[in-house]
Formats: C-alpha cells, sequence, structure tokens
DNA sequence: GTCTATAGGGCGATAGAC
DNA sequence: GTCTATCGCCCTATAGAC
C-alpha cells in the first residue's frame, strides 16, 4: 500500500497523480469554505496545493466539476464519521450525544462543513443545488434509517447542527470575550467550547 | 437561473429618490439572496429594479456598502417582527410558538433571511464578518433580554431557524414528493409546510 | 438625479511546450 | 503529468453628458 502522507512545497519530490488530486481536494475544501463556490479562485486552490492555476482546471475540468467534487468528498465523510459513532459500543439514548460528538470534531477539519454549508445556500444554482438537496437528504436518511432516529430527533439533532455551522461559518469565537455571545457558544457546545473556540476563532 | 421579477418597467412614472432607494433595496434584498454576495452583480441588481448599473454603484457607493444596506434592512425587519411577536397578548409558554409563526412569515419576502445566511457563512470578509455577528447577537439580545427567553430556549429557537433558512437555500422544497425530504419539512414546520412549500420552491 | 460609454482588473479556460 | 503564456469574458467603478 501507498503512503498517505502529504508532501508539500516547491521543492518536494514527484508524487502520484492520485496522491496530487487528493492534495488539491484538500486545498478546495479550505479555500471554499472560506470563501464559498464563487467567491473561491482556482488560483488560490492552486496556490495552497502547490500547483499551478491551469493545472488544477486540467484535472477536474471545471471549477463547478472541482466544487462538486469536494462536496462529494465532504459528504462521505461526514457520513462515515455518523455511521461509526452509530456504529460505536453505548446505549441508544446515549446516540444522539455521540453522534453529536462526533460531529464537533468534524469541525477540526476546516473548511470541510463550511463548503457543505455554502453549496446549502446555493440551492439557485440548479447544478450545485441538485448536489446539495441530495447530500443533505442523505444525511437525514442515514440518522432515521441507520441510527434510529425518530422524525423529531433528526429534526433537532441537525437544526443543531446548522446552528453550529453557522456560528462556526460567521466566526463567533472572534467575539468569545462579549457575554452574550459566550453564553451561546457554551449553551451550542458545552463540553466542546473551548475546542470551538481555538479551532474556529479568526487567527491574529 | 435568475427568476427574480422586475419590479418597475421603463415607462414608469417618476418617483421621488428616497423610493427609488427603497426599490432599489428591495431588488438587490432579492438578488442578494438568490446568488448570495459574491454572485449578485450589481446589473443584475440594476435590471431588477429597473434602473442602470453605474446608478446603483453611485446611490450606494460600492457593492459592499449596498449589501450592508440590505443587511442593515433585514435585519431591522426581522427585529421587529419578533418585538412585535413579544408584545403581542398571549401567555408566556406561547411566546416561542407565536415567534416562531412570525419568523416562517418573514419568509414571504423572499430573499430577506437568505440574505441573512449569505452574510451568516461570510464570516472570514471582515467587513461583512463583522456586520454578520453583530447582528446576530442583536437577534439572540433580544431573545434572552426583551422575550424572557433563557439561553436552551434561545439555542433551541436560533438552531430551529437556520435549519429552517438552510432547507429554504437549499430549495428542500422542490424534493417534497420524496418521502424523506416530505417528513423532514414536515417536522420543521408543522403547521406550515404548504406555506413554505408554495413560498420557497423555484418556479418550474 | 439618471443615463451611456468605457476604463481597468480579475478570473476561468485553452494552447502548446517539455 | 505539469508548466508558462495568454485569450476573452465579465464585472465594478469612473467619466461625463443631459
Amino acid at each position: 500500500m501507498s503512503s498517505v502522507t502529504v508532501i508539500r512545497g516547491d521543492s518536494a519530490p514527484r508524487m502520484r497523480a492520485e496522491d496530487r488530486r487528493e492534495l488539491v481536494l484538500e486545498a478546495a475544501t479550505a479555500v471554499f469554505g472560506e470563501r464559498g463556490y464563487v467567491g473561491a479562485t482556482t488560483d488560490a486552490v492552486a496556490k495552497a496545493a502547490g500547483v499551478s492555476q491551469p493545472y488544477v482546471v486540467r484535472m477536474f475540468g471545471t471549477k463547478e466539476a472541482l466544487f462538486l467534487a469536494v462536496l462529494e468528498r465532504a459528504l462521505q465523510r461526514l457520513l462515515d464519521t455518523f455511521r461509526t459513532a452509530i456504529a460505536s459500543p453505548g446505549s441508544a439514548e446515549d446516540l444522539n450525544h455521540r453522534i453529536g460528538v462526533a460531529y464537533v470534531d468534524l469541525l477540526s477539519d476546516r473548511g470541510l462543513l463550511l463548503s457543505l454549508m455554502h453549496a446549502f445556500v446555493s440551492g439557485a444554482d440548479p447544478v450545485i443545488g441538485r448536489a446539495a438537496r441530495r447530500g443533505f437528504l442523505q444525511v437525514y436518511r442515514v440518522l432515521r434509517h441507520e441510527g434510529g432516529f425518530d422524525p423529531e430527533e433528526a429534526r433537532s439533532f441537525l437544526a443543531g447542527g446548522m446552528l453550529l455551522n453557522t456560528l462556526v461559518g460567521i466566526r463567533m469565537a472572534d467575539d468569545y470575550d462579549d457575554p452574550d455571545a459566550r453564553e451561546l457558544i457554551d449553551s451550542v457546545a458545552p463540553t466542546k467550547a473551548e475546542f470551538l473556540v481555538r479551532i474556529s476563532r479568526t487567527p491574529r
């Protein structure tokens, strides 16, 4: 088996094309998460991955196809995480908490959930909108039909997830010294607030 | 892909500049809600308002200033709606429901909540991010300090609102014939599902 | 106050060398 | 497989007439 280690930089040794593709997808996830589909440029993705801009386009055909690949990869990670939490030992009553913790941990992959959020507000785009709806429904189905959530449990879990994503997207942790902001963040992720602030605060 | 209606035709009578400004803000709210801050063009706003593109820029200085004006107007409407619901007669236990109904009714102003959502995922932009955080916190404060919500009630209400916004942004109503999509929409807006579908489905 | 014309810059995509 | 060079479009903003 080949190593998955990421080697980056102009002086890095040649790497397999497949690895380079994964490297570009990682970089693209970060850039799309930060600036959104329209705001992200293929040049920014290229610079973040250490390759040339035309090569990024060559690899995926179009910027839209690249974004769809980012979404597909993000969705698979999300579903994998949920399925792992569902299969992990523990009582059924505890499942909600286990999935919730797993979800917050996903945030450490900066850009992953934010790329999904950007897709979720792009329903007006026919291609991206269709992919976004399909992905969202797939998450709902895993909760309902594999996790055993009833409709209200699934709704409540997704609602909390959307609020969490929104607080990360809006960089609410930047205002953590505001008492109301602090109270809100603490109520959203009681056992993970410090973690949340650390990974989602804008670097100073 | 744009379905933004032209509010005023070329042959419309002359109107006061102040009214024209409000007209442009209305059009901009719809366009920004549909395409987001980066994806929206000042030309699309101009066409939707029936004025020339340079005039739109002239009126607000920059596209960014226009978007900030749209956000400010949307936030004021949101806060007004909440305060009206808080002041309306009814038991304290019922307030959550009254504000929720008022919130769903706000969705009939297509673009208003979606423009806010686009701002909420733009925390990485220094100017827009700051405005978005300030607006979000203002909503939280009204719920907590004027509506008498405790932290958990406020969190839960905001979470439901974010999920609702997401379902509208993703155009989930387009999949209303899917059993899972239908179940999800019904659980989010039990008494308003039909209304929600009507106003948020993509025109065929 | 509102328009037409256009400058100026950025970005996705293509061509073609190596 | 990967790069450099560049085309052509689109979009914001400015200039200036009416």
